[in-house]
DNA sequence: TAGGCCATCTGGTCCT
DNA sequence: AGGACCAGATGGCCTA
C-alpha cells in the first residue's frame, strides 16, 4: 500500500503530517488526498482492493452520490483521528525513550516500541529496588550512628556486588545498544566504599524474580 | 529474501 | 451520535 506517501519517512514514529485545521486534526497533503481518491476508484472499479474495503464499497454501491461522499468524508475524518491518536501515542513513546538510560544519537538505532516498554518496566523496577536499598542504607546509618562499628559496616563491600548485572543491562546488551564506550557509569559520581550508582551496574534486586525473564526481549 | 518493525486503514466495541 | 480505544489486515522500508 502506498499509504506512506503522505509522510516523509515511514521509519519515523512521528511522521510529518500536515495539520489541516479545517478537518480538525492531522491531515492531509495533496498526495494523501490523491491516494484517497485512488482508493475510492479502486473500490468502485473492481475487486482489487482488500476484502473489507470492497465490502464497504459494495455496501454503498446503491446509495446516492451524496451518501457516498458523506460516508467517505466520515471515513476520512475517522482515519484522521486515528492517525492523530497514533501520532500522539508515538510522541509519548518518544518521550519515554528520551528518559531511558540508553545511549541516544544518530549512530544509535532507535529502540523499538516493544523494547522501549520492556526496558522502561525493568528500569522502573530497578529504580524501585535501588530506592528500597537506599532507604535501608540510610536507616542503617542513622540507626547505628552511636555505635562505633557503623562506619566499617558501610565501607564494607556489599555482597550484592558479586551478583550479575541487572536485566536492564542484559537487555541493552542483547539489543546491541550497550557497548563499552557507551557505558553510562561515567555520568554518575562514584563514592569510595559505595557501589556504582549507575543503573546498569546495579545488581538484580531479586535474581529469582520474574523480572529476569522480562529482560529477555522477545 | 525472510523477518522485524512500522504506519495506516478499517470495523467493532465501549463510553460519554 | 460521536469519539476513543482496540485489534486485524495490509503493504512499505530496512536489515541480517
Amino acid at each position: 500500500m502506498d499509504s506512506d506517501a503522505g509522510s516523509t519517512s515511514s521509519r519515523s514514529s512521528s511522521p510529518d503530517l500536515i495539520v489541516d485545521d479545517s478537518v480538525g486534526s492531522f491531515f492531509s497533503n495533496k498526495m494523501f488526498q490523491q491516494y484517497c481518491q485512488e482508493q475510492r476508484a479502486d473500490r468502485e472499479s473492481g475487486p482489487a482492493g482488500r476484502k473489507d474495503r470492497c465490502s464497504e464499497g459494495d455496501q454503498h454501491q446503491n446509495g446516492s452520490e451524496g451518501d457516498k461522499e458523506e460516508t467517505q468524508d466520515l471515513r476520512l475524518k475517522v482515519n484522521s483521528r486515528e492517525r492523530k491518536r497514533m501520532h500522539d501515542l508515538n510522541q509519548a513513546m518518544d518521550g519515554l525513550r528520551e528518559v531511558m538510560p540508553y545511549a541516544q544519537g544518530p549512530s544509535v538505532r532507535k529502540l523499538s516500541k516493544i523494547s522501549t516498554l520492556l526496558l522502561a518496566r525493568n528500569y522502573i523496577l530497578m529504580l524501585s529496588g535501588s530506592l528500597d536499598e537506599m532507604k535501608k542504607l540510610v536507616g542503617d546509618v542513622y540507626g547505628a550512628q552511636s555505635r562505633p562499628s557503623a562506619h566499617s559496616r558501610i565501607s564494607a563491600p556489599p555482597p550484592s556486588l558479586s551478583l550479575p548485572l541487572h536485566p536492564l543491562a542484559q537487555s541493552l546488551h542483547s539489543l546491541g545498544l550497550l557497548k563499552d564506550s557507551l557505558h553510562l557509569s561515567s555520568c554518575y559520581r562514584h563514592f569510595p566504599g559505595m557501589p556504582c550508582p549507575c543503573p546498569l551496574c546495579q545488581p538484580m534486586p531479586n535474581p529469582s524474580s520474574s523480572l529476569h525473564s522480562l529482560a529477555m526481549i522477545k
